[in-house]
DNA sequence: AAAGACACCTGTCCGC
DNA sequence: TGCGGACAGGTGTCTT
């Protein structure tokens, strides 16, 4: 399910609830996530949650001592429920706070992570490598041109690496190519210079909108409220195959790129 | 080095 | 109603 906008509404959503809260009690009742929950995540119990952070889809909680990280995978999402509230099927891990609530990973395929580190996120194994945030300044036209050099890959592959950039999944990568007017099949190293300065502006704007519409619900995406996003009813071809395009009318094109899906216009992008 | 395939897992939907 | 197969918002790892 999510993306950067997804992963960014939960983590506004759960900030109030958590920051400054102390972690009472940790329960994992379905350690085999995509890693298995390490027995070191119970080093959080008795610490203050000092902020709530994301970098590219991690959810990060901080502490004195550590943090701990949390994917929601593909069908992942994080709720703020009452402590005494019976779990789901798929509820597989509590952060059972002082205030009586907690924090409960709901996540039907498991492609979802819990884990704890001591060292500096920046460096971590599984962050360190990873491109700049899309919403910042370090991404911008210059820099997108520079890593599509010698990438013969698909533009729409191309901007769903997170060596490139973090947070652009399926759907967005699909919406941010629409609305820059690039066919996703375009090789990266053949879009122009000044196609890329407008890709990186929708990139930029598509996921500011969805944040502000608080994400995309396909299907079992809820906020930490336990609310849908709304951004779906924006989408212009994710997931509109044969609708027409909302631009010129023509049908909205399905083919697979990677194993994913990609939806297009192939009136409107070229 | 880069690109492509595969793996992980459950639920849902569609055609027969 | 049941069954098989395809598909679903991600991403690390292995093979070409």
């Amino acid at each position: 399910m999510p993306e950067l906008p997804e992963v960014e509404t939960t983590c506004r959503g759960i900030a109030p609830h958590t920051e400054g809260k102390e972690v009472k009690a940790i329960v994992v009742r379905q350690p085999k996530l995509r890693w298995v929950v390490p027995n070191s995540i119970q080093e959080m119990v008795g610490q203050r949650i000092n902020k709530v952070a994301r970098r590219a889809k991690y959810v990060l909680l901080e502490t004195d001592i550590g943090t701990t990280m949390v994917h929601l995978g593909m069908s992942g999402s994080l709720r703020v429920v009452d402590d005494s509230l019976a779990p789901d099927k798929h509820d597989h891990v509590d952060i059972i706070l002082d205030t009586g609530k907690a924090l409960r990973l709901h996540d039907p395929r498991r492609f979802g992570a819990v884990l704890w580190t001591q060292e500096s996120i920046d460096t971590h194994k599984l962050i360190g490598h990873l491109g700049p945030e899309p919403l910042t300044d370090a991404f911008d036209v210059d820099y997108l041109v520079g890593c599509a050099a010698r990438r013969s890959v698909s533009v729409k592959q191309f901007i769903m690496d997170a060596q490139v950039v973090v947070g652009v999944g399926n759907i967005y990568a699909s919406e941010s190519l629409f609305m820059a007017g690039i066919s996703p099949k375009r090789a990266a190293n053949k879009v122009s210079k000044k196609r890329y300065a407008l890709l990186t502006q929708c990139i930029k704007q598509v996921l500011a909108r969805a944040i502000e519409q608080g994400g995309t619900t396909l299907r079992d995406f809820v906020q930490a409220e336990g609310k849908p996003g709304y951004f779906k009813q924006e989408l212009n071809v994710y997931g509109r195959a044969g609708e027409p395009c909302n631009t010129c009318g023509e049908l909205v094109v399905q083919l697979k790129q990677g194993q994913r899906s990609t939806f297009y216009c192939g009136s409107c992008q070229r």
